[in-house]
DNA sequence: TTTGCTGCAAAAGTTTTGCAGCTGC
DNA sequence: GCAGCTGCAAAACTTTTGCAGCAAA
């Protein structure tokens, strides 16, 4: 688990609370728990956490909640090929996905403007924004034989 | 529809044969379908498409194919938020999606390896490969107010 | 002739949604 | 008090799979 000041956290909920939403704890723990931690975890896993500290949440209000939130900028969503994956950490930057344990890990690697102006100036278009996913194997599953922790799971 | 020579179909059709798979109309026509066009179509456009020309196809065949395909590297995976998509260009190469009609243009920029050594040796992880997204408008978004042809849709 | 493949249909797995009651503001 | 939110359950959608018959080699 990573640190997200708490202050940053009261922010974001305001935020909210300006578009006239509602602070609700499950939103507030949902939101919380994503970005609390730098593993990018399903729905599914953000609903077994939540779990532990709102015991009656339903899975439902788990992914109107991951919707709404990314909708209004507070996570990002990561394409999985089964799942999608939500991201707590909004700002641009790359992944490095193992394909031997499937943990997609973030990468401090700084983006690179000039290749989205490059691209921009060879194909037309309005380039925004870029993302690199590199593929691989992680230090933890080069080392040993096994895979370090799931075999391209969840 | 871009064109895909013959003979590499041919080539691609008699590695099948050779890893004991058979040569069915189906399985010959939806990786000629799909290495025909740089669309990036879904499981269900390929089954519309293929239905053209083998009218009793199945869905399931499609998947079916579609997934042994891709396992024998004849086509490559690409996840989307709603569904796969498939990719009749197996190399590596980088993509444009467009945030308006979205669809995915494939780029010609090179690939850049040291940024792979960069990344290997910040990390210690052992990098294969990368791909790259950018994000932006397409050239014929950027031009008209509405959306190209269609809105974020399949 | 022997497997592997297909169509069909059912099932599985993820995500969305309708609704009645509840709660933040 | 009102609008927005929640839990529950059903539904929607994409993808996978079991099976009996068919066909490639």
């Amino acid at each position: 688990m990573k640190a997200a000041p708490r202050a940053e956290s009261s922010r974001l909920l305001a935020s909210l609370r300006d578009q006239g939403r509602r602070v609700t704890d499950q939103r507030r723990v949902i939101l919380e728990m994503v970005r609390s931690t730098d593993t990018h975890p399903t729905a599914e896993r953000v609903y077994h956490e939540v779990k532990k500290r709102v015991p009656r949440v339903s899975l439902g209000t788990v992914y109107r909640n991951l919707k709404l939130l990314t909708e209004q900028g507070l996570l990002a969503e990561l394409a999985d090929g089964h799942y999608t994956r939500y991201d707590g950490k909004v700002g641009s930057h790359h992944h490095f996905r193992c394909s031997t344990c499937g943990r997609i890990f973030d990468l401090d690697e700084p983006l690179d403007r000039r290749l989205e102006e490059r691209v921009a100036s060879r194909t037309g278009f309005e380039v925004r924004d870029h993302r690199i996913e590199f593929f691989g194997r992680c230090a933890a599953c080069a080392r040993s034989r096994r895979p370090s922790r799931r075999q391209r799971g969840r």
